[in-house]
DNA sequence: GCGACAG
DNA sequence: ATCTTGTCGC
């Protein structure tokens, strides 16, 4: 799978964020994104105090969740971590790994925000419009944004508003368990991407997806750092 | 200036 | 994100 936009990623803060602005306007929320078949997670993995980064994505059928296939990749990074630049860091190895997977994927869903951010432009934003595809963005804590507690049963939801807008929602994915901060990457409607993130969580908060992305990339690296 | 702050 | 063992709760 190869990217349709182009890039460096090896940016000030300030080109990054004036990239950000100018590629968020490639975003759409609108749209139906059709049935979905294949949903591929991602994630990024790496040791304290490295640059060494792994990446994992692995695509699982929808709605079954059954994998169906796997890649892993390792680059490194000299990006640093700071809040609202995180893909600067992160999707240089991503794009490593996603090169190796076969066929595109219907959709893809990230660690990170999706316009729930700064400038409109997560993670997940940013993977949907390098590789224009439906991506949705699922975090584990929020980065902007005000939101009340929602419903502790599974699928209780509330919206998280930012600026005066709605750019996704706190889910939960679980009974009694802290919510997911989801909102969309890339063509794809808020309300699609929660009900999405919600119909791939089984039995664990984080949804399938994401988690068997962790779960592979968190082995390839300690496998990796065993030689 | 102070506090917040995805992974 | 990562460093880490046991432990409390569903």
């Amino acid at each position: 799978m190869k990217p349709v936009i182009r890039h460096s990623f090896n940016l000030s803060f300030g080109e990054a964020a004036n990239l950000q602005e100018k590629l968020s306007a490639k975003v759409s929320t609108a749209g139906k994104s059709g049935k979905i078949k294949t949903v591929c997670g991602i994630d990024v993995s790496y040791s304290r105090g490295t640059n060494i980064f792994f990446a994992g994505a692995v695509v699982l059928s929808f709605p079954d969740m059954e994998i169906l296939s796997s890649v892993t990749a390792k680059d490194t990074v000299f990006f640093p971590y700071v809040p609202g630049f995180l893909s600067f860091r992160e999707i240089p190895v991503i794009q490593k790994c996603l090169l190796k997977l076969n066929g595109k994927p219907d959709v893809i869903i990230a660690d990170g925000q999706g316009i729930a951010h700064p400038r409109k432009f997560g993670l997940a934003s940013h993977i949907g419009v390098i590789y224009n595809i439906v991506s949705i963005g699922c975090a584990k804590s929020p980065l902007v944004g005000e939101f009340d507690e929602p419903p502790a049963k599974k699928g209780g939801k509330s919206p998280i508003i930012y600026k005066g807008a709605k750019v996704g929602y706190a889910l939960r994915t679980k009974d009694n368990v802290k919510p997911v901060f989801v909102s969309p990457g890339n063509l794809i409607s808020r309300e699609d991407a929660v009900q999405t993130a919600l119909a791939c969580a089984r039995r664990y908060r984080i949804p399938e997806p994401t988690r068997q992305a962790h779960m592979l990339v968190n082995n390839f690296r300690k496998k990796h750092e065993k030689r």
